[in-house]
DNA sequence: ACTTAGCACTTGAACGTGTCGAGTGCTAAG
DNA sequence: CTTAGCACTCGACACGTTCAAGTGCTAAGT
């Protein structure tokens, strides 16, 4: 029982399922992937991989369909990067020539990375210019254990919990809030962790440690903060990829629509060594999600801002995520121009 | 043969089929309707409705469905308005008391207006303060037709012939598009119409009417050119209205995501004496919109900008009509203060 | 001149049946 | 540990039958 063979046997049900959209057994396994192996051999491997719960069968005797940690277990096995298709080359060689202002090279880029993936892109605005500190609030709640709340212009309410070494009396956190307040009120946000530093030059020697939390805090509710808007394209491929309706497109596209929930769930996304973050499935703890994945990075100065797509869990992991760090990618680099 | 009852008739199969959704025989329409007669003078007038192409029998033997030219003709005879339910008064509510700055009503409003007809809802975004008046051109083209063309800074370039009581020389044109471009270059769309006057008067006699009829095309372009964005929401609706996908969604999500095509349908659309505009299905001349239908209505100052629903042909016109009307009413009256 | 009742006819939808093929699990042999 | 073989399951598909809704037409009634 060779547990390589297994894993291979995972891929090549996965990357079947995907492209035939069909539960795939061990006959046609046997025939479009050449494994060593005989069909027996195939089944009995199918069966410990459905006992580990990697797969399904639908009913008894069809094929297997991969589960949501078939597809986990697949897309953390993959480690190669395609490279870019001279096709992909070209669309982006386009969009460098009709470059407009920044709200237009967005625009353009979340269109063509729906047309190369064939799915929903969707990406995150960042918007630092218009939005300013318009409040801090600091809580205690005993241990140490300290409630920032960053308030901005935008209306947007973050909020986090910075941990302190040691508790801090409620006179003093009144006296690192003034001093907060009094360095970032009316900042722009990117301006944020300079003024913090400018300001904790101010404080009393012994809440300099406390104060160095805090505005670390800060600093991260501000990155959240920044990103208010969304845009999206491809909503079409939806409604395209799924013509044979197996998840309803319905609460997809309500979800979609609530801009504040696609925003919260970027913003959560945390990206992984080999460059981006990839959710399957009701790993989405959000309504209407449960049957979709979602393959994103960050972009731009300090990855602040997301960008990714998002389709059917029975997506194309290794292209989706080829496309979306190229892309990533080459957007950085036009916006640092 | 009573006409009256006759359009009564097809009125009836209208309504019934929008909320059925399903071909509508002489039997259903007796029970739900109170027509004083009997089925067989049902079915005789519905023999002469389809001689005039108004309702189709989808196979021999089961009921009828209208046309598009039945839809068209119930549209048509459409006079009263249905009032506000108090529903709709309480969601309008609503939205007045969270009013942020503009845009946010806007995207509130087009949210409303989706919730309200269960359609997608799409609104024209009004652009003065970006937009300024880069170029324009004069062709002449005999017998004192015109070209004028107006370029904006937005890239938008809006074009109309003007005919002009007769032809001007090629020398006066000059004179004249240097009279208009001196005047209104760089001003804000907005502005267009005052600045025009004033360029007139430094006309000589000889050259104001025809500078006159130039001028007022130019306004007309300039409403055109202000709006150069779209807000829609309500997508989800066009899925769930579809279940059945008698249509296939994904055209209209293509044509959807096109938002050029949007703007120059709703620019293209001209309010009826009621108040509304609309098209029903292939009167739409855009591809993937043959089975769709069109409301929309203008709204703020000088009617510029368009809101409106699209939805299935299939759709309930007189409630959206109201909606679309109520709503574009409201939307006036909020922006105005 | 319309309207109505009655009747023969059409037709899609729903349902039951039988066949077919892809696929499985299991057992026994290599 | 792998392979061949076999009995068994179950959905997909193709048919045939029945059923109900609906039509057009004709003849009688107002």
């Amino acid at each position: 029982m060779s547990e390589a063979r297994r894993l291979e046997v995972l891929r090549a049900i996965v990357e079947d399922f995907v492209h035939s959209r069909e539960p795939v057994g061990s006959r046609m396994l046997l025939d479009r992937h050449q494994l060593g192996v005989s069909a027996a051999t195939i089944r009995n491997d199918m069966a410990l991989l459905e006992e580990e719960g990697l797969i399904v069968a639908p009913h008894t005797s069809s094929g297997r369909v991969p589960t949501e940690q078939g597809y986990r277990r697949f897309v953390d096995r993959i480690e190669d990067v395609r490279p870019l298709s001279s096709a992909e080359r070209r669309a982006i060689q386009a969009l460098i020539e009709g470059a407009g202002d920044v709200d237009e090279v967005l625009e353009r880029t979340v269109r063509l990375l729906a047309q190369l993936t064939n799915q929903v892109a969707v990406l995150q605005v960042p918007q630092f210019s218009n939005t300013v500190v318009r409040h801090i609030e600091l809580v205690g709640l005993g241990e140490g254990r300290t409630l920032v709340v960053l308030i901005g212009s935008n209306g947007k309410v973050e909020q986090r919990v910075a941990q302190l070494e040691r508790d801090v009396a409620e006179e003093d956190l009144q006296v690192l809030k003034a001093a907060l307040l009094g360095g970032l009120a009316d900042s722009r946000l990117d301006e944020v962790p300079a003024r913090a530093e400018l300001a904790l030059s101010s404080l009393p020697q012994t809440l300099r440690a406390a104060g160095a939390s805090l505005a670390a805090a800060l600093n991260s509710l501000s990155e959240h903060s920044v990103v208010d808007k969304i845009v999206m394209a491809g909503t079409a491929n939806l409604a395209r990829s799924n013509r044979d309706f197996s998840l309803s497109i319905t609460p997809v596209l309500e979800a979609l629509e609530e801009q504040v929930v696609l925003l919260r769930l970027l913003s959560e996304l945390e990206i992984d060594p080999r460059g981006v973050a990839v959710r399957i499935g009701r790993e989405n703890m959000y309504d209407g999600l449960e049957e979709t994945s979602v393959v994103a990075t960050g972009y731009g100065p300090d990855k602040i801002a997301k960008v990714g797509v998002l389709g059917p869990t029975r997506m194309d992991y290794s292209s989706s995520m080829a496309a979306v760090r190229a892309v990533a990618r080459y957007l950085s680099r036009i916006l640092s121009s």
